[in-house]
DNA sequence: TAGCATTTGTGCGTATGTATA
DNA sequence: TTATACATACGCACAAATGCT
């Protein structure tokens, strides 16, 4: 089963191992026994030495997916993720309301700067009006969880970094420059390897992966004001989609 | 800026370079120029040897995000991800609608076996009832995007298996068996590294990320019928959420 | 056209990490 | 524990292609 594909990947195959067992786990493959198979058997499942076996399960004891003992086995740890609502009234701190005790957001930086292309076009301005960007940190319960970059047009709203660091919340920054309410129009998901800054900043290791979120806000009359960017830590936040009980649109065809 | 934790975590430092440099594409650093610093510069900037950034930028151009041409540098190609929206009219081939030529559904394997707790509870069934299990995989133009496993409730839909092979589609067989519609009440959506198998089945490489999602179908009634976990080539989809234009419920704060 | 600086491509030697037996 | 093989990373030197003067 061992691939020579894997071998020059970069990736140890004792990493590899480690997030197949990882995936299986969150996949509930062992959940009737709450233990791993044997080292012995991960070996021979896995093709590879017992020792590489035993690196991968050392590296997911560190991680507090399992936990070995000797004599006994390797025992499956209860496993919680954060669930982080996606939809038009999207906002951080409240989004995770009743699952944590403390939200915070945390302002890195702020800069004034011409928007690139892609900025430009999400807030409907001209190329390389000058946008404020706003540098996040979202954290729960002392926990980070997420990074984010922001970003909004920088004539309207001058005085956000004041507020918002008074405030502590973009939200209420906001308010203070006049939007009293706003809403998410869209939000496109999409997942990569964390980068050694969104690591630092999230307390994550080398092959952590990060959930990437794009999204635009807009005030009550539908203009754009807000683009972001975050990245959450994929092991320690789900996000979930909920549809309204509506029916009846177009007409497709499949699955996923 | 080369911090040990780095160095024994089972993932090359080629590989994190790669993994750096490609957020930093993702995220529109180099916008301006289209082209990334030199090899040089690159290995300054990262602490690392020139060889070592070579071999990122290597693995870059094997997945297509760079083009590098002795004497003139590195630069960035553009980069296109289908877009799968998520909502409650969620089905696979018309979701990918226009933009790509043909979209398929390839049936892997079927069984049937008594529900895990978590598939029981999703479809509102008692405990180990025994459910239909589908294995799938999502192809665009010939290339796997999707991997993923469907659960039903057995006893409803014992010939769906049948009906779907026949017709290459999830949503064709379900219509065979009587539901005429259905509707995606919520998706959960979280990301991983994939594992073999998903790597296997997608044609990644290690080290590769996956976007998963769980998500609960119901019929007319809104009666739970199908749950299905698929895992995304996170490279080749992002998947996009899209909120009606609506105003006004809850009160949250913050961002993201 | 020739000359030059810049940038990528290649080779070799060495030390360390990873994986097997 | 030891030995062996291979992958990873570094350092240095030089060749080859590009772009500009």
């Amino acid at each position: 089963m061992v691939s020579e594909i894997e071998r020059r990947s970069g990736v140890a195959l004792w990493r590899q191992i480690a997030d197949d067992i990882r995936a299986a786990v969150g996949n509930g493959v062992y959940d009737s026994a709450q233990r791993l198979p044997t080292e012995a058997a991960l070996a021979a499942q896995f093709d590879v030495n017992r020792h590489t076996v035993r690196q991968a399960l050392a590296a997911l004891a560190r991680d507090g997916v399992v936990r070995t003992v000797q004599g006994r086995g390797t025992e499956i740890l209860p496993r919680t993720r954060v669930s982080y609502p996606i939809g038009a009234r999207t906002r951080f701190s409240a989004g995770l309301g009743g699952q944590v005790a403390k939200a915070a957001t945390r302002f890195l930086e702020t800069a004034t700067e011409p928007a690139s292309e892609e900025v430009a076009r999400a807030l409907a301005l001209a190329p390389a009006t000058p946008v404020l960007r706003l540098e996040t940190i979202g954290a729960a319960d002392g926990t980070a969880l997420s990074r984010a970059t922001h970003w909004f047009d920088a004539g309207r709203f001058a005085d956000l970094p004041a507020h918002c660091a008074q405030s502590g919340s973009i939200t209420e920054g906001l308010k203070a420059c006049g939007i009293t309410d706003y809403k998410r129009l869209a939000t496109e998901i999409s997942a990569a390897p964390a980068s050694r800054a969104d690591r630092k900043d999230l307390g994550l290791q080398a092959g952590a992966v990060v959930l990437l979120t794009t999204s635009v806000n807009a005030d009550r009359d539908g203009v754009p004001i807000q683009m972001s960017r975050s990245r959450f830590a994929a092991d320690r936040i789900t996000l979930s989609v909920r549809n309204a009980p509506e029916i009846g649109d177009g007409d497709e065809a499949g699955d996923g």
